[in-house]
DNA sequence: TGTACATCAGTGAACGCGCGTTCACTGATGTAC
DNA sequence: TGTACATCAGTGAACGCGCGTTCACTGATGTAC
């Protein structure tokens, strides 16, 4: 516990990012708007006041939480990759992954696209994504006229299947049909890449 | 003027479709969180109380602002599918039509999929996407084969791209990028597709 | 090694805000006779 | 055609809530001499 020991007394030692454990506590439990700098002191078990030595405002604690966010959206999705085998079963990896990160946490993945926060294109669930593309045409299973071009559409279908089912109109669907429509979408890709 | 005439005295002869146009012009500004039942009854012009007498809560006004944006959307999808020549041009229309929706009105996008609010999987945009790909069938352009499995996909990527432009990393993409990847996305579907 | 003092990291009380919702009410409307 | 009365659609005041943020403050820490 070098980085959020207890506090020893007066000082804490670590506050700002005792405060940023809370914060993200809250994201993953209700989402970013969940995250309310009072609650969060309050769990760190210090006055609101002193968050504003560590952050300018709720903004600024919100953008912490957002980038842990990506981070873990970024290791989830190398998780899966690791597991493939081959450059289309890795490249499906990461889409996997950053649905089971969605399915399992939708409050935390929410908080990963937080409106609030203006995010970089070049993020790394993003960059990941570039690289496992090229690899795909470095291993011959894509040409690379197909290559050029589908980062974009193979990001949006992804993201897009996962706020459909988290947070959207197929949040209802049982668990047979989101199975299958999981599985109907890896198709459609699988074969729009090869 | 029938249904939303000015008030003639005391009593206001429509006054819930009255709340719901106001509620509707708040999300057009400001997105589902901007309708604020206080709000649209002060613009209105009558006491917040008087909501009551035509909609249970908050949530429930908020329901007859979602069902309105789902019909706006379906009219801008159609409007693009009219101006197609064949089927191919028509779907792709569809898409469009719901991209341009997003993009020019993102409040009144973000409304349409409020989550706060459950929504049919069997909505009228996706009715349409289902009636325009089995015309592509129909008209030989696309085998039984990949028409089957295809609606959700597709409508992940179209969905995922509007949230990504309008609402996530990819909002602050110059405009040329912008048409950029929106082309990119439309010639990666048509490959997957036909 | 001890001490003065600047700086840093906390504190509690308070402010203003605007919301959704409830309450007891009253003015307008329409219908039965 | 007129009138009594039930019902309906409004009203204004008030409540409780919890937030982000500011204020003037004080206790702890570390450094210069």
């Amino acid at each position: 516990m070098a980085t959020t020991r207890e506090r020893a007394g007066y000082h804490h030692g670590d506050l700002a990012n005792a405060l940023v454990d809370a914060a993200v506590e809250l994201a993953k439990t209700g989402g970013p708007s969940a995250v309310v700098l009072r609650e969060a002191a309050r769990r760190v078990g210090v006055s609101a006041t002193s968050a504003y030595r560590h952050f300018a405002n709720h903004q600024d604690l919100l953008a912490a939480v957002k980038a842990r966010a990506q981070v873990d959206l970024a290791d989830a999705m190398r998780a899966e990759q690791a597991a493939g085998d081959d450059a289309l079963s890795r490249l499906h990896g990461l889409g996997r992954g950053y649905l089971r990160f969605a399915l399992t946490q939708p409050g935390w993945f929410r908080a990963a696209f937080n409106t609030e926060v203006p995010t970089d294109k070049t993020s790394e669930p993003f960059q990941l994504l570039c690289a496992a593309l090229d690899e795909l045409v470095a291993a011959g299973m894509m040409s690379a006229d197909r290559r050029h071009g589908a980062e974009t559409p193979l990001w949006a279908t992804v993201h897009g299947l996962a706020n459909l089912i988290t947070d959207g109109p197929l949040a209802s669907l049982p668990e047979a049909e989101r199975k299958r429509v999981i599985d109907e979408t890896q198709s459609f890709l699988t074969r729009a890449l090869t």
